[in-house]
DNA sequence: GGCGTTAATTGGTCAGGCCAGTTGACCAGC
DNA sequence: GCTGGTCAACTGGCCTGACCAATTAACGCC
C-alpha cells in the first residue's frame, strides 16, 4: 500500500506516449515518426531524452531506427512487451478456440511435410513433458516446445512466431492464475496422450488424423478448463477493460 | 552475399558487454554496478552511451536502476530474448505461405457460422475494393476488412487480432516497396474475383469451398508476387539479415 | 544512544555541438 | 534516354559539460 508516487523517469514517459500512438494507430506501420530533432521540440523534452524512450521501443521491436533515415513504426502490438500494458488480452476461452482452429491447420500441414528430425523434435519435447511431470515450469516449456516444434516442422518462421505467441499469452498473469487451479500432474498425463496421438499421426504423414487429433487436444484443454470454473468465464465478461483510467498518462 | 557491414551502434556494443558480464556471473545478482560516470570512463564513451545501454538492460529486465541509489543486477538471463534480434521479420513468402495455411482455416469456420450480418461485413468490403480499386490506400484498407471481416464472422477476437496482425505485416516499410512493384488496379480485380469466390462459398455455408477459395487466392497472390520478382528471393535469402545497413534488403 | 542535519554520491535531464550515413536532386558522359 | 557521379540537406550517433533531484551515510546535537 501506500503504492503511488511513482514518479516515471521522463524517458519512460515519452515511451508510453508514442507507444500508445502507435498502438491506436494514430502512427500507422510503416510510416516514419519525426526526427528526433522535431519528437524533442513537440514533446518539450531533450533529445537525450526522446532518444533514450525511441531506444526502449527499439527494444521492444515496435520501431526500426535507420541511421541517416529515420524512425520507422514495425508493427503495432509489442509481442513481448511489459505483459501488463499490453493490448486487451483476450479471454482464456476466445484464446483456445482460436488455437484449436489454426493450429489443426498447421499440424494437418506438417503432416504432409515430415521428416525424422522433425519428429525427433516432437519426440524430445514428449519426453521432457513426461518426465518433469510435476514441474509446472518446465513441462509447460515443454508442452510450449511440442507446439512450435509443429510448427518448425512445416518450417515457416511466421508460423513459429504466431503459435509461440499464442502459446505465450497463457503466461498471462491472469491466464496463469486461472490456469494454477486446474493444471496439475493428472491433467498433464491426460495431455500428454493426446500430444502423443498428435505426434503419432503427424509422424505416419496422416494430415487428416493429426488435424483431428490437434482439434481433439485443444478442444478438450477447453472442456476441462470450464469444467474447473463452470459458467463464470463462458459469458461475455470476457472482454473487460483494462485500460484503466489512466489519470495522467501524461501530466502535461 | 555481401551482406556483412554491421557497424553495431555504439550503446548495443556496451549493452552487450555488461550483458556478458552478468550471465557470466562477472557482476552477481544483487550487486551494485559501478557508477554511470565511472562505466563511462573505463568503457572510453560518454555517460549518454552508458545510459542508453543500461536503458537497454533495464527494458530487458536485467537491471534495476535506482535514482540517486544506484544500478544493481536483478536477474542472470534475459526471459525473452529482445525483440529486435529475435524475430528477423519474416521473409513475404514465408507470410503469404502462413497466411494461405491459417486463413484457410478460418475461412473454413466461417463458413459454418455466417450469419446475414457476417456476409454485409464481407460485402461491403468487397464493395469498397472494387470502386477505390484507383487508390492505393483505400484497396488496401477495404482488403484488411475483407480478411478481418472472415475472422469477425467466427466472433473469436485472438482470430481478429492474429489476422490482423498477419496483414499488417505487408506495411512493412520492406515489404511495401515491394508490393509497390506489383500491385496495381490490374491485379487487384483480379483478387476482387478470387475474393467474390470466397465471399460466395461462406454465404453458401460451403466449408471445404471457402477454404479451397481462400488457399487459392493466397496461394495466387504468392504467385503473382513471386512472378514479379522471379528467383531473387524464392531462395533462401528469405532469411538474409534485415538487421542493421541493411545494405540491400530494401533498395528496390 | 537516538535523531535531525548536512554533504557527497548517483541517477535524471538539459543544451549545444560535431560526425557519419542516407537520400534525392542535379548534372556530366556514354 | 539512361547510367553514374557529385553535392547539399537531412537524420541519427555520439560527445562534452552542466545543473537538478533523489538517496545515502557521515556528522553533530540533544
Amino acid at each position: 500500500m501506500f503504492s503511488p508516487v511513482e514518479s516515471r523517469r521522463l524517458y519512460r514517459q515519452v515511451a508510453d506516449q508514442i507507444r500508445l500512438m502507435i498502438a491506436s494507430g494514430e502512427l500507422a506501420i510503416g510510416q516514419r515518426l519525426p526526427a528526433e530533432r522535431d519528437l524533442a521540440e513537440q514533446l518539450s523534452v531533450s533529445r537525450p531524452t526522446v532518444r533514450e524512450a525511441l531506444i526502449v521501443l527499439e527494444v521492444e521491436g515496435l520501431i526500426n531506427i535507420r541511421m541517416g533515415s529515420g524512425i520507422y513504426v514495425v508493427r503495432r502490438h509489442a509481442a513481448h512487451a511489459p505483459a501488463s500494458e499490453r493490448d486487451p488480452v483476450e479471454g482464456p476461452f476466445e484464446l483456445l478456440q482460436a488455437r484449436a482452429i489454426i493450429e489443426c491447420a498447421i499440424a494437418e500441414e506438417a503432416a504432409g511435410c515430415a521428416g525424422p528430425e522433425g519428429i525427433a523434435l516432437l519426440d524430445e519435447a514428449l519426453m521432457r513433458m513426461s518426465s518433469d511431470v510435476n514441474d509446472a515450469g518446465a513441462v509447460l516449456a515443454a508442452d510450449r516446445a511440442f507446439h512450435t516444434g509443429i510448427a518448425m516442422i512445416v518450417g515457416n518462421a511466421t508460423l513459429i512466431r504466431v503459435t509461440g505467441e499464442m502459446f505465450d499469452m497463457r503466461m498471462t498473469p491472469y491466464f496463469a492464475k486461472l490456469a494454477s487451479h486446474f493444471e496439475g500432474p493428472t491433467t498433464w498425463r491426460t495431455a500428454l496422450g493426446e500430444h502423443q496421438a498428435i505426434r503419432d499421426a503427424i509422424a505416419a504423414g496422416d494430415a487428416a488424423g493429426a488435424r483431428a487429433a490437434m482439434r481433439t487436444h485443444l478442444t478438450l484443454s477447453q472442456k476441462r478448463f470450464s469444467e474447473s470454473f463452470g459458467e463464470e468465464f463462458s459469458g461475455e465478461e470476457e472482454r473487460g477493460r483494462n485500460k484503466g483510467p489512466a489519470k495522467g498518462t501524461d501530466k502535461f
